[in-house]
DNA sequence: CTAGAACCTCCCCTGGAGGGGAGAGTCAAG
DNA sequence: CTTGACTCTCCCCTCCAGGGGAGGTTCTAG
């Protein structure tokens, strides 16, 4: 199967599956004799686990790393649960991050409301966020 | 007060007040007749403001339409009301999303530590993923 | 007067996942 | 035989807030 038909039964387009070739996550079984990328039946099967893996908030560059390693013969297994743990970590930490930026917010627009725009100092650009620096 | 002055004042780099120029939140009041920045005493206190809005997570082009406000004579506190209320709700989406994902995660890691390895199947790249999408 | 610090503009680089398009080769049907 | 669809590689562009450095002025202290 050339690239077009793998993209079009996939769903995407032809340049993500040209990107994919390019960062390793999904080549060609072969080439032709003219240079188009040849696919086999199962590329549609690794297109859909990088899409799952990618889904889950994995990089392609860590997908790549699975799938080397599944191609060396090792399980990755013990590799994508450290990978997922360390990313939810990760999500941890910057939901908590964006949650007190998103006080924050909070906490300046219920002050705005309470301020009169006449009483702005002109010194200032604004004083809603002034205050709250 | 010249862009080095101005810089190491602030407490930054001059790329950055160059960069600020750039972009219209932070221009000199005049350049000299070799064309150096001059700046006056209250470019710090715009520097502050500029920092102030930056960590509330507004981004310079917004803090640039903040500021063209205030030069227009508009006090722009309804703007900034409306700014600081969508990114707030934007933080909300994010936020839902992230620990959308994270609970995936957190799912996916449990379900992996109950999975044999010995028992992956070949044809897959990973189970844990695969299982999981 | 001269060395070196400070300043200028201009251009490329980052990271992630591709998108857009040029220019050229290839393949199938009429 | 030709036309049009498909494919190839290569290069630039996106977003964002700058960083790095080249190559060229200008200022300042000794």
């Amino acid at each position: 199967m050339k690239i077009g038909e793998l993209a079009q039964r996939a769903g995407t387009s032809v340049k993500t599956i040209r990107y994919y070739d390019r960062v390793g996550v999904l080549c060609p079984e072969e080439r032709s004799e003219s240079g188009y990328r040849l696919y086999g039946e199962d590329a549609l099967d690794r297109y859909r686990f990088v899409r799952a893996a990618q889904a889950v908030g994995l990089r392609l560059g860590e997908i790549r790393e699975i799938i080397a390693l599944r191609d060396r013969g090792e399980t990755p297994c013990g590799f994508v649960v450290d990978l997922i743990g360390r990313r939810a970590a990760e999500l941890d930490a910057r939901i908590a991050e964006l949650q007190v930026l998103r006080d924050e917010l909070r906490s300046l627009d219920r002050r705005a409301r309470h301020l009169d725009p006449r009483r702005c100092d002109p010194r200032l650009v604004c004083h809603v966020i002034d205050a709250g620096a």
